[in-house]
DNA sequence: TAAAAATACTCCATAGGTATTTTAT
DNA sequence: ATAAAATACCTATGGAGTATTTTTA
């Protein structure tokens, strides 16, 4: 499971299309098609039903896209913190005391 | 920023060694080192203090390890989550009505 | 017919390994 | 002198693209 595929799995539900998930993102939609592939192949299960016309989510891809927000935020979040660093005055990194 | 970085930051950090990190993870001492480095260049900051003998977290790499732990936790609770598909009955996917 | 997804293929970047060198005690 | 990290180097895998075919309405 990769954070780059979580979010064009995040995309493709919120579109319920890889074509419009891909122009979104930049990518080909080729390469939306095989990010979901592997990301399926990486959680065992098949995250999209192809077979009608609209394109929907599965029951395991229900269940994984909460998850996936979750991470997608985490990962803004721990920018955001880490770029904070930076600001912040740290003379000397191993003098810091862990907070609890 | 990859998860599977994470999961090699977080076992440097806990181990404060890369080659012990490495044989937890069952990779070489240099991969190890490419993955830190590669997310090192991905948050853009440097998360060890290398300077001396005793490895160290910097500011940057105390920051991101609490947001590295919870993105590894939900990566393993989307797996059981996802895996739960399989033995919940689930005949129709197309069927769900999307919950708003 | 027309749209969207899947597939075939090509190319290149990079992940991972082994072996070696550098660094800090 | 000795651990440990960094580096050099090589290989193979896979990610991303273009072009094409298949599928479904």
């Amino acid at each position: 499971m990769q954070i780059q595929q979580l979010r064009a799995f995040r995309e493709v539900a919120r579109e319920l299309s890889f074509t419009r998930a891909a122009r979104n993102l930049h990518y080909a939609q080729s390469s939306v098609t095989a990010q979901i592939k592997s990301l399926e192949e990486a959680m065992g299960a098949v995250l999209f039903d192809r077979s009608r016309r609209q394109l929907a989510l599965t029951e395991a891809g229900l269940r994984l896209l909460p998850h996936a927000e979750r991470i997608i935020e985490i990962t803004e979040a721990a920018h955001r913190d880490v770029a904070r660093a930076k600001e912040a005055g740290c003379p000397r990194p191993a003098a810091r005391r862990i907070p609890a």
